[in-house]
DNA sequence: ATTGAGACCTGTCGGC
DNA sequence: TGCCGACAGGTCTCAA
């Protein structure tokens, strides 16, 4: 459940199930994901309390009581689940293979992480430290700090696709292969223009680049506040839909796909320039 | 400095 | 039925 408002969704239940409680137990089915877990993981999480769960752009801060705070990436397949299970039913199920992290909390609260392609990430950030996946990362979208004005120094002189742009999480934090394409749409433009013409020479915003801010945070808006619903209901308005009639109103065009740095782009040809 | 291709890993789906 | 390729919401690294 991989982008911004997946992951924001994952989050919320997180801390619903899981604030205030103690780390009781944990247990590591696999020495690694993508990479290996840190040293001492289990040690360093154990018998500490989660005080809360945050993200920043598609990474999940589960901040402990211990003061270290525990990174996760869902990757392209990681999911969290988390209930309270009955001992009969505890007993009698049999184990799922992609069940990889296991964590037993002081309220009776079990939470897994299973993750079929394990592309996800755990690692622990010291107290006080920073993790080298965040440090180079842009702007949260739905900040009010990040506008027209910010894409629009990002953009300069940059000969990449805007597709392609908005994948690169330095440019702004979160967005994936979905909600770019939904927000170029939302936008009206093409995913293969220059990201470089959105802006002046100087750095400065074009109507474009208004559109394009707005289009990025129209559609994660909605998304979060759909708690990240649309994927299972495929209710995208382009993503998947390629040969079907674009939803603008009276555009008469008909979605296409194409792949862009070997990821697939959906698009009107007739509504986004 | 950018950009593209390939790698990482498993599951699913459509075609033959 | 089975086999095969294409594809899947994400990064990384390496080479041109």
């Amino acid at each position: 459940m991989p982008e911004l408002p997946e992951v924001e969704a994952v989050r919320r239940m997180l801390e619903r199930a899981t604030r205030g409680a103690r780390i009781d137990r944990v247990e590591l089915r696999r020495p690694d994901l993508r990479r290996p877990f840190p040293p001492d993981f289990v040690t360093r999480l154990s018998g500490h309390t989660i005080q809360s769960v945050g993200r920043r752009g598609k990474y999940l801060l589960v901040a402990l009581s211990s003061g270290e705070t525990l990174l996760v990436h869902l990757g392209m397949s990681g999911a969290f689940h988390a209930a309270k299970p009955r001992a009969a039913h505890r007993a009698s199920s049999t184990p799922d293979p992609h069940d990889h992290v296991v964590i037993v909390l002081s309220s009776g609260v079990v939470v897994t992480f299973n993750d079929p392609r394990r592309f996800g990430l755990m690692d622990l950030i010291r107290a006080g430290g920073q993790h080298e996946a965040l440090r180079a990362m842009g702007p949260e979208p739905l900040d009010e700090a990040f506008d027209a004005a910010v894409l629009a120094r990002a953009c300069a002189g940059k000969r990449v696709a805007l597709k392609v742009l908005l994948l690169d999480q330095r440019i702004v934090a979160g967005v994936g292969n979905i909600y770019a394409s939904e927000a170029l749409h939302h936008a009206g433009l093409s995913p293969r223009r220059r990201a470089s013409t959105i802006a002046t020479p100087a750095g400065a915003p074009r109507e474009a680049a208004l559109k394009l801010a707005a289009g990025i945070k129209a559609v994660l808006q909605k998304a979060v506040a759909a708690n990240a619903r649309a994927y299972e209901s495929g209710r995208f308005r382009v993503y998947e839909r390629e040969g079907e009639p674009c939803p603008r109103r009276g555009c008469g065009g008909t979605i296409r796909r194409i792949t862009q740095a070997g990821r697939s782009t959906y698009y009107c040809p007739v509504c986004q320039k």
